[in-house]
DNA sequence: TGATTAAATCGAACCGGTTCGATTAAGCTA
DNA sequence: TAGCTTAATCGAACCGGTTCGATTTAATCA
């Protein structure tokens, strides 16, 4: 592998040279430039990016951490995030924490240790160590899907509250009072937010809610699962159930499925999140999804922006909240 | 950040002695190395991956290269591999291609100039031009899913010929006759070989093949819904089709629903490959899934025995093909 | 106890770039 | 043409480790 060295010899100038003609041709006079470029190609010379990293203190990689890079959420907004970091010159390097906070947390450690030039972090954890840890990163970092309160840094994602509560519209307007709920922790944002939604919108038409019919899915497949079930062997089962995200939804789907249950006609489902192949599920799931392109597209200007402009570390951390759209399915029934 | 300069000063002791104690501990003496010890603790130093790998040539990373990490065949390598990989202190960076020959070119060109110190590669491409670009590459590398034919590399997959032979013969057996087949790429091994089950299978048991019942479906949703709207709206129709991978058979089951066939009443279906919640969707589809558990667990002790292995370069390359596994649903009707 | 050998430690070069103050060349003014 | 500015180029230090031959120290033996 050819080294500056060997351009720098070829051409017949110092290496310091051709690193300032590399990096900033403007200063180096035409002929030098010329001479320089004929020396690259000829021994065909590739700066090489450990090297360029270890002198800059800076890579030109991205780091993506996220809880599960199955979900098509993130994978749609890694895919946003990749196509957009590529245009300028950068590399994502994606990685699963599994949700897990401590795993997450080893994972940035070495994305910091690789030097990332940035960050893009779905946040898994909400305690005094987890925001210090985030606090004291000192890259670029944008933040998106969970909103951490006591995060002073830059976050996208949707209006979850409005998600809880257009699908509890939608159900209300349907004729449905006896509504469920099944939601996630309670120390995620996008959870409490989604309830919230729920919860205000029902008050608001008057309609009590059965503390019975809201129950913890974690946002996970068994816990969804046992959710629902405890819904479901209820004497007084609800007519519709609201699923606080994709995973907790089509569990209750199945244990409905499993029970005997139709859906909708025994039972209305209705889910905020989108799955893959939501369109061969039978019923298809009504739903409220978020913009993932926009998301993405709005996450990798963000953080490029960051990157690129280091001295706007100043620049106050923003928060960008984006509407979510309801899509229906014909998982909803009138009654 | 704390430097080895430092712990070498505050140990007293020259660099090179901190840096041997590090790699090589039974080399230094008693005394001195908790000496060394200490002075680590106390100024906190962590070793510089970037400063190691450039010096070293060979960094901790092992690049994974897929066409789409959202694919739950993938990630569940995926997650086999970076377990593994982290219990040998390695890190695992994972990049998406898209399934673009030229884009996973330009990924594996990055992790080579990372100094990644191995690949667990999908392999995208199939032209002389890939060939020699793999062949070129010169780091251990373990393919895996597809096979192709002139790549001399450690390679780890599933026997697709029996995949389609099973679900073929699983058909046969329920009586039907008029099976149609969703074929991928005709330069894809998977694709082939599965197809070649099918078509042997059907041979053996005497069963003529209409040639209009054998359309491709490239692995794609789009072209897989085209596909199989070509299949449902002869006036022969097939009384049962096999999709060779998830996409085109989850595809093919989207055009049935759209228009108005019932599935298994009307038409049968089988599928070659899991997808997440397949366990919802109704009906729940015959298939032949891999064991991506044992895929991975092999990819990843493979390429970490070729890792620290290297004069093993030349144990000559091996393929491990495991057979997979029949799941039943009830998208199959007897005839 | 001096010679021989093995073990422990060190120094300096190296990996392949970047950066910045110093030096030289070129251009302009009086 | 001397004097001054600006542009172009250079040299050396640096990023933070590793490596290996050289040197010092300790252990072994005659």
């Amino acid at each position: 592998m050819a080294t500056i060295r060997d351009v720098a010899k070829l051409a017949d100038v110092s290496v310091s040279t051709v690193s300032l003609a590399l990096s900033n041709p403007a200063r180096v006079s035409q002929k030098t430039l010329e001479k320089i470029r004929q020396a690259i190609a000829a021994v065909g010379f590739v700066a090489d990016p450990l090297a360029q990293s270890l002198a800059r203190g800076r890579s030109r990689m991205i780091g993506f951490v996220v809880g599960n890079v199955g979900n098509p959420f993130f994978g749609d907004i890694r895919r946003e995030l990749e196509n957009y970091a590529l245009d300028h010159q950068h590399f994502v390097v994606v990685t699963d924490s599994s949700g897990k906070t401590d795993r997450e947390r080893a994972l940035v450690e070495h994305l910091i240790g690789l030097k990332t030039a940035g960050l893009a972090l779905a946040p898994s954890g909400y305690d005094q160590d987890y925001l210090d840890f985030i606090a004291g990163l000192n890259v670029p970092v944008v933040c998106f899907d969970q909103k951490v309160v006591g995060i002073e840094r830059d976050f996208v994602g949707s209006d979850n509250y409005l998600a809880g509560a257009m699908l509890t519209e939608h159900l209300l307007q349907l004729g449905h009072r006896r509504i469920a709920v099944i939601t996630g922790p309670s120390h995620m944002h996008t959870a409490t937010e989604r309830y919230r939604g729920f919860a205000d919108t029902m008050a608001n038409a008057g309609v009590e809610v059965s503390p019975n019919f809201v129950v913890d899915g974690q946002f996970t497949r068994t816990a969804g699962y046992e959710a629902a079930m405890r819904l479901l062997i209820q004497p007084e089962r609800p007519t519709a159930i609201l699923g606080a995200n994709n995973t907790v939804a089509l569990s209750a789907l199945q244990a409905m499925q499993e029970l005997g249950f139709r859906c909708p006609e025994d039972i209305s489902l209705a889910m905020i999140d989108n799955v893959q192949w939501s369109s061969v599920i039978t019923p298809r799931i009504t739903m409220v999804v978020q913009d993932t392109h926009a998301l993405g597209g709005i996450i990798a200007r963000r953080l490029m922006h960051r990157i690129t402009n280091p001295q706007g570390a100043v620049e106050p951390p923003q928060d960008f909240v984006l509407t979510p759209k309801f899509v229906p399915g014909n998982s909803c029934r009138r009654i």
